[in-house]
DNA sequence: ATGTCTTTGTGAACGCGTGCACAAAGATGG
DNA sequence: CCATCTTTGTGCACGCGTTCACAAAGACAT
């Protein structure tokens, strides 16, 4: 019986092992004293916490290049996320297939969402049509919805809903980017930093604000 | 001059009034008391805090479906990235304009990077190219990487690399989509919920792992 | 000028998550 | 069957970030 010792995966995480026992022992006792986790087994009980092994029908609606991107995602069908149905408004891509998978037409949202049993939906329509869809959605009993349109959507209590923006990533690496810069000049400059900011001290990480995801 | 209050802010955002203030005060005393802040000048000062006001030549490296999205993304222009130049490794793509660039082969890789002082790459290829791509870029000087392929890349010390996967955010969605139907199941059963799991009680995400993002 | 009122900026307290450290559990060998 | 060794599971303490609460600052009216 393989197994792993929670010292070892922790190692290859980067993370303290007494955290995850700590997580692991959120799903129960699996672990063996003097021993470790059973391999397959720890695998599944994550798998099954995660909802990896259940059966996710997902539709995906706008077909531009990011829903066609999403449609070909092979990491999708791993998760347990099947695509039922792909929708666009466009009647020129009616039938049309994309991945496999033919295009219908937004009049039959509401009768592909009944049908699949679809809960989860992705909007990867233009800014102006989210909100509609979205409104679409909802109505037709979709509750979690996985946005990638420039968009605040508004739901009602209850609805899920993920905003993905693909530049805020992108910004992120321009502000470590821009402090990189910054702290060389700063090296070689010294008086030329502004002393206005009140920097307290370095630290790896130390001057980073708090509205800054990691 | 119109100004906001940190107390309007923090409404609007969901967040607590104090945590904004001190999270301003790292960009100095900005505000003005018993008035709020100056929305020009604040929105001026966080901008340039975040790098916005900087122009950040990228290039994006695989022009298929997802480099097609981000190369038409609207959102990238409005933060301050540049869009310096499309890459791919098909022959047959090569001066074909998408969302107006021309694409570039490979070949040129180098060449195009040190031009356009580029310092931020996007990796959009199939995860077998990600990794050759991503040594050539850093061979060339750049030191951030956006990663959309489905691999983990390494990178020497004092590369950023940050990994998008398309499927964690749906992953989220169900992962609450199935403790949505759990608690459901939960509320009609009664006994039927195994004890094994040793459920401390409720709250809205009391029994949610760390592990798991919000 | 002086007083009142609003809102900032921040010291101090609180709470929560992380990490330490160890007892309990089980395997393994003699 | 007992001793020893390994690794889990977890109580406890520490540290950090969030929140409270208030003094200081400035606007504005009289």
């Amino acid at each position: 019986m393989p197994t792993v010792s929670s010292e070892e995966l922790a190692a290859a995480a980067g993370v303290n092992s007494a955290k995850l026992r700590k997580d692991f022992s959120y799903l129960g006792s699996y672990g063996t004293r003097g021993v470790g986790y059973d391999v397959e087994y720890l695998v599944y009980q994550i798998s099954r916490e995660l909802g990896l092994t259940q059966d996710w029908p997902v539709v995906i609606v706008g077909i531009g290049n990011l829903g066609a991107a999403l449609a070909n995602y092979g990491g999708f069908a791993s998760r347990g996320f099947r695509v039922a149905a792909l929708i666009d408004a466009d009647p020129a891509m009616a039938g049309k297939p994309v991945a496999g998978i033919p295009v219908q037409h937004t009049d039959d949202l509401e009768k592909i969402i009944d049908e699949n049993g679809v809960s989860i939906g992705v909007i990867a329509t233009p800014a102006g049509a989210a909100q509609p869809v979205c409104d679409r959605l909802v109505a037709a009993g979709v509750t979690s919805i996985l946005n990638f349109a420039p968009t605040v959507l508004s739901v009602p209590d209850g609805v899920d809903v993920r905003k993905v923006d693909l530049s805020i990533e992108l910004q992120i690496l321009a502000f470590h980017e821009q402090r990189k810069a910054g702290e060389e000049a700063e090296a070689q400059a010294g008086a030329a930093a502004p002393a206005e900011r009140g920097d307290q001290g370095e630290g790896p990480d130390g001057d980073v604000p708090a509205v800054m995801p990691a």
